[in-house]
DNA sequence: CGGGTTTTGTTCTTCCGTAGAACATAAAGC
DNA sequence: GCTTTATGTTCTACGGAAGAACAAAACCCG
């Protein structure tokens, strides 16, 4: 039942809207900058201010006197003293990365193995000691204020109900992980595409990205993805949205497994892209890049950029997105697909007379799905920041 | 830039809550009702009430003593004397309806009559005079809030840039229209599916239907559709979205007018699944249900829900939406189409195991998109009443 | 039939948070 | 050293919700 706006309603709306306003900026705001920003009196933003530094949501930097008139301002920023750690685990890799308040990563580790098919306790477990090794190493005045762990999969709630990459399915994951953590560090589990959507849409926490809707497509094993709208992920009503990957391509195409026919995956997933090409599963993409010239890898990359291209162009008709970025091995794949990709989207797109679709590429550290993960765990931290004061 | 939040807003804030809570109710509330529902104390919650009551946005109903102790209350019920125009020009009909704030259909005027190929300004003036004589029997209390057109086709503003259906393009609809309306009434456009969608999603002003999240699909000449996600309609960053009639069931298939190839419109549509069926591009949905048993009228309707199922799995797979609703033709179609679409979304959606996506049918007057239109104007009033009130 | 009970609606005071104005502060410009 | 300019702080006023007390209008019951 939605509730009645009350004096307090007023205090932390505008809390967290100062709060927003400081992470959203390109450089350190000062009170008056924030009062301006607001659209607030100076008294009221100053006040705001200096509760949320008095709860380390804040930090005042050193008054640096630049060439200008007037009283120097107290350079505002994100806390520094305020993380949240994202983990993850892949086909390919574990990682484990805090980030704070500022969007830096203050500490990371990724291990790169291959987990198809491992055991799920043993592989939680060994995340788990990872996890410990890198909270050792972080500084002592940083609070952890949540966590978050990006599984490629369905999720609901605290289990994992199928991830086919891992081959892992029903899985109470939030409880095998949790052993390992510190009590008060339950991590809050996510899929993976989701999380590395955010990434894209929120450079760091609070601060927007260039793009505010497009559609993300990450290139596992399978493929995942997520739409963003408005800045949001689209997580659907029980968080399974965004499987891309299964979209029907071609009704007469190759079996999935999923058990349907024709599913984008079958063309443009890691294995089947690499099956197609004839080369190992174990290709690094950049090999496949390097040999686009071969017949055989140059018409799987056709095949691939053209199933792509129809089922992309199915969604953006659906949801009127200007973008497409490309993630996980099809960002690395972005090149030798893009031409193909971006006409096909240009004629199946029934708007893209009036705005052609762009195919964008992800750029950016691995294991993205754990700096998603954090990022969420922060931006809970952004939309109340009342309960992190005193 | 967001702004701050001041005390003012606070107010503005409760009246809309308030009026919203009213609306949303199954039958009148008592002032004690609203001060409960909405957490805020009776003398809060009447003197918003009254403020409401004032501006014509609230009516206090007749005391009815209900065989009940205490005090009998005051029922209140959204204002009768605030309402909205709503028009819409289809394939087949013209239609005006005026909504009051209660969602109940003051007046109302549909003309059928087939609009393929006609001239813009003449059908525009036709919708004109029609509102015109709608508008000359509305009771004088009634205050118009604001109005809504229709149009089946890519909308910009004030301009339609394209409806394949009527074979219009590059249209200035509201300057051809608002000639003929009164000077304050400037129609606000839409499209179509888009509005039928809201119809859905909110059965009267402020009040939502039982499903949150769904895929509208809307049958006509061609294939509209639009996708609501908790109970809001996605229109996209142009508001192009929900074309997805123009979603790739068979790249190898027929070409479709929009330049692409396969599209589901081809199968589905109402002219490709009559041409299919080996009948006239006339015969109305009764009819083909009738003859659901001739072996071609069969197989189109077999086609058709296929070509359904595959379209509409791919989206339901992206956005994760518990139900497809049917609208337009495909409403009435829906009986004969059900069993073997909801079989291939039960075996192409990843997480149907976990939740089977349900199939509906619109069941409610023709002419949906005016319903809409007119829902969309009285949300604005929902949205700010403040801007309503003295 | 009249007092107790119960629920609704109103009145009045208190409290909280923002606005606005005045004031203090710390620099550059001349 | 005085003026200018921008930042940050202090103080009062005001608006709106909370909370408590009170008034109103019904039913219940002896």
């Amino acid at each position: 039942m939605e509730t009645g706006a009350r004096q307090s309603t007023l205090r932390s709306s505008n809390l967290a809207l100062v709060l927003r306003t400081v992470c959203a900026a390109d450089g350190p705001l000062s009170r008056a900058d924030v009062a301006v920003r607001t659209g607030t009196t100076r008294a009221t933003a100053a006040r705001l201010v200096d509760e949320l530094v008095a709860g380390g949501l804040l930090d005042e930097g050193e008054r640096l006197a630049l060439p200008r008139r007037g009283r120097p301002a107290t350079p505002l920023l994100p806390g520094a003293r305020i993380g949240a750690l994202g983990l993850q685990v892949d086909a390919g890799l574990l990682a484990a990365r805090v980030l704070d308040l500022r969007g830096r990563v203050v500490a990371e580790r990724v291990e790169e193995d291959d987990l198809v098919g491992s055991d799920p306790a043993r592989t939680l477990g060994r995340l788990g000691v990872l996890t410990t090794g890198l909270l050792a190493g972080v500084p002592a005045g940083l609070r952890l204020a949540g966590a978050g762990l990006a599984l490629p999969g369905l999720v609901d709630g605290d289990l994992l109900l199928r991830a086919p990459n891992l081959g892992w399915s029903d899985l109470a994951a939030v409880d095998l992980l949790s052993g390992h953590l510190p009590d008060d560090l339950r991590p809050v589990l996510g899929n993976e595409a989701d999380l590395a959507a955010r990434t894209v849409a929120e450079t760091a926490p609070g601060r927007p990205g260039p793009l505010r809707d497009f559609l993300y497509v990450s290139g596992q094993i399978g493929i995942g993805g997520a739409a963003v709208l408005g800045g949001r992920v689209v997580t659907g009503s029980a968080g399974w949205a965004g499987e891309v990957g299964h979209v029907c391509v071609d009704p007469e195409g190759p079996a999935c497994r999923c058990g349907s026919t024709g599913c984008l995956e079958q063309y443009a997933g890691r294995h089947a892209l690499l099956a197609a090409a004839g080369l190992p599963l174990d290709t690094p993409p950049a090999e496949v890049v390097a040999r686009a010239g071969d017949a055989d890898v140059r018409s799987a990359l056709d095949a691939a950029a053209r199933a792509l291209g129809v089922a992309l162009a199915g969604v953006v008709n659906v949801l009127d997105l200007p973008a497409v970025v490309l993630g996980g091995h099809l960002a690395a794949l972005a090149e030798p697909l893009r031409p193909r990709l971006e006409e096909l989207l240009g004629r199946r797109v029934l708007s893209a007379r009036w705005r052609r679709p762009v195919v964008a590429a992800v750029t950016g550290p691995p294991a993205a799905g754990a700096t998603g993960a954090a990022l969420r765990a922060l931006a809970d931290v952004l939309a109340d920041p009342v309960r992190r004061l005193p």
